[in-house]
Formats: structure tokens, sequence, C-alpha cells
DNA sequence: CCATACTTGACTATTGGGATCAACTTTCTA
DNA sequence: TAGAAAGTTGATCCCAATAGTCAAGTATGG
């Protein structure tokens, strides 16, 4: 399970579209950008395979703007990883099917499951929470 | 922690040298590359690397060939995979750095650290031994 | 002396990630 | 009812890293 990139951007985008779910009207994407330092038309993309998996809605028009669809406490990193494209593709090799290729594939797939996990058992709702308390530190700083 | 198929195949390389260990002549790279569908000048370059981490030791020559230089409960998987070039580098971006930013990038951080305790605590002579056992296995069979 | 085997350095090729662009559609607002 | 503001889409490009290759050389046993 390696971290793209893409993944972390869309992370830091779900997370903006949770802390300002309140708000009336929708996110731009241009503001979520600017706010984190994405390349813009790279968020573009990434915001659309976030549409299609549901979680995020789409507004169109002038004043339009992204809004989370899902509640952020129903979504985890382990989810985004994968919808983004972390494909958890451990090790492709043709190597002959022994008991030691076997074996040594058992130790990579439990090292990948262990991280899998860290990432299952946090969720959206945890992140967008406890970075909005560093954002009041910042503010009373 | 991506899992190539350069630490793959040193892995196995290791492990038939573990496994071998106790035998006189040492054992030449064309047989392991035969015996675990390794390409052999692949392997080559990898046991450069396994040689200059002193892991493993070269005999010159007719009859020559490789043999491991360290106790296998001395070495484990995670220090075969970070020699071999598994680069931890966890998603580089030039993202802002916000709450948000650290907060995402801490459990990353823990991810990968998951997955690398898991590593960490496999020794080669673990995954040798049981391969074997499944080789006995696989022979009486 | 020659076959076997390791040594070294350079080299190629393919893939995937990161990023960008242009042309288009929708919707608000003045 | 324009036109500005936003999202939509598909194609495209670049680069670095990985996987894999090659050739010329050196050492050693028989």
């Amino acid at each position: 399970m390696t971290i793209s990139a893409r993944v972390h951007y869309a992370t830091l985008a779900l997370i903006e579209l949770a802390q300002r779910q309140s708000e009336k009207s929708p996110v731009a994407v241009r503001e979520i950008c600017q706010r984190h330092g994405i390349p813009a038309p790279f968020l573009v993309q990434i915001l659309r395979t976030l549409r299609s998996a549901g979680w995020v809605q789409s507004i169109r028009g002038a004043q339009g703007g992204y809004r989370l669809a899902i509640a952020p406490t129903e979504l985890n990193l382990l989810e985004i990883a994968e919808a983004v494209g972390c494909s958890d593709s451990n090790c492709q090799t043709d190597a002959t099917d022994t008991p030691a290729n076997r074996m040594v594939h058992e130790v990579w797939d439990a090292a990948s499951e262990a991280s899998r996990a860290v990432l299952a058992r946090t969720t959206l709702a945890e992140i967008a929470a406890r970075s909005a308390q560093g954002d009041e530190v910042m503010f009373y700083i």
C-alpha cells in the first residue's frame, strides 16, 4: 500500500469539505487548491473519482463547487486510498511457485494487511476533527 | 513500503543460501535462478547489493558461487527490503503545511510503521525453516 | 589453457504517477 | 439575455523508477 500524492490530495480535499459541511454554498475547487497547495487541474481529476464514488456532490455553474455527500464517520482512509487508485498489487513476479515463494508472499501480505488495518480504522471524521483543533490552536497563537 | 520484485528475489535467494549453509561448496547463481525462476542477470545485480551489505560472500572462478555470511537469525525482512532499495519515501507532495496536512501525514506514517513492524519481526531463519518444512511436505506427497 | 563462474558498468525499455490543456457545458447575476 | 464563473471531459505529456539486459573483463579449478 503505497501512498501516492493522489491519495494525499484526495484526503486533504475531503477534510476541507467535511469541515465546511454546514456552509450553505458549495466549496470551489480553486479554494481548496489555494488552501492546501494542490495543483488545480490535478485536483479536478481526483474529484472526478471521488464523485463517481458517491462521496462528493458537484454543483455546476457560477457559485458552484463541491460538497460532501456522505457522513464523515462513514468514510475511512483505506476506502479513500483504494478508490483513488492505490492498488495493493504487492510484488508481481513470475517466480516459481515454491514453498519459499509462498512463504515470502505470506509475509508481504501480512505487512500489507497491517498497514491497511491502520488506514481502515481512521475515519474522515476523526482527522477532520483533529485537524480542526489544530486550526484553533494556530489561531490563538 | 512497496515490495518490489527486487526485494522478493533477494529474499528468495537468501532463503536458498540459508537452507544450504551446511553444504561444502558455494551455490551458483544459475542454480538459484533455475530453482526460483529468477532472471539471472537481474539476480546478479541484486546479489551485488547483498554482498556489499555483508550478508553474502562470493567465491569466484569455477565451482564458485555464493554463500551466506551471516546467521539467518540476525537478518530480518525489513533490513533486506531497505538494503535492496525499498525506500520508505511515503508520499512526497508540495502541499501547504497545514494542520490537516500534518494530521494526514501522521496517519500515513502510522500505517507505514505498522507494516515495517511486521517485516522487522520476521527473520530470515524463520521463513527459511518454515519453507523447508514446506519442501518436506511436498517431497512426501 | 579453457571452461566455468563471478564482476562491473553501462544501457534499454516499460510502466505508472504527476501534472497540464483545450474545448465544452451549465448556471448565476447584472 | 449576455458573459463571467465553475465544473466536465478526454487527451496528452513528462519524468523517474523499476525491471531487465549486455558485453567485456577477471579469477580459478582441472
